[in-house]
DNA sequence: TAGTTATACGACACAATGTCGTAGTATACA
DNA sequence: TGTATACTACGACATTGTGTCGTATAACTA
């Protein structure tokens, strides 16, 4: 099993996946058109230095095949929130979830509506073969 | 809705409440010798720092009837976990828990067992009344 | 009363984060 | 061709959180 154990994304690092995550590819300048509207000069650079250390990090994949880059999300929300649920299971309940869920559900955190939705998911998976 | 986003706890503080968790009451003595086992003079200090940190927190309670104190957990597991998960979901799936699930089953990260598992939870709830 | 053990807390090093400024490079246009 | 404009690269800084240590003070023990 391949343990990624990613770090979790802070505030200003998740405000810019957000916007990766709901476009495909993105400038650097219409990040910063929409994470500072009113921008003032400097805020160039903080969108260029949060846009590299992401790409460091690997969530941010960049394309410099023109002048002017364009980014993309390297990791999609879904696997980024699984990692997080994998990492947020391993550490506090031995990698499993049935003890997270059990919780929610006891103490209504999860609305009937959620459960349904949620038994439809496990559902179509329970009684399943191994389909190539 | 109370909205907690309690900050999540850094290794040596989950080191310790995962000793708490799973003794009732413990000195500060007790959980300097599990950490740190062979310990010197200086890491008395490092429990206690941690210690009265997890206390302003909220994470530990502390009694003081006794001039040596006894340290328990304020916040169980299961609770803590939970609010973890909430604000997993709160930050990228806009509250829901369905997709978190959806993508784990997709990717076959939940073992049929813990399937198994959690369907047994939900449908102990699903068709219940409102018990008192 | 001396010695040991506990608590309280100031202080530091280190890392991560968000920010800004500046240098260099490419592009556009007069 | 030369100047202005926009972009990238990255060093530097302030702030914050974390783990650590040391010291001061209180309490208990022999």
């Amino acid at each position: 099993m391949t343990r990624v154990n990613r770090a979790p994304l802070a505030n200003a690092e998740l405000a810019i996946m957000n916007l990766l995550w709901q476009s495909d590819r993105l400038t650097a300048r219409h990040i910063r058109e929409q994470l500072y509207p009113d921008a003032t000069k400097a805020q160039h650079g903080t969108v260029q230095r949060l846009l590299q250390r992401l790409e460091d990090k690997g969530y941010v994949a960049r394309d410099r095949s023109l002048s002017v880059h364009l980014f993309s999300a390297a990791i999609s929300r879904q696997t980024y929130a699984g990692q997080q649920l994998e990492s947020l299971a391993d550490k506090l309940t031995a990698g499993s979830f049935a003890p997270l869920i059990t919780h929610l559900v006891a103490e209504k955190k999860i609305s009937r509506d959620e459960i349904n939705r949620i038994r439809v998911i496990l559902d179509g998976q329970v009684n399943e073969g191994d389909p190539t």
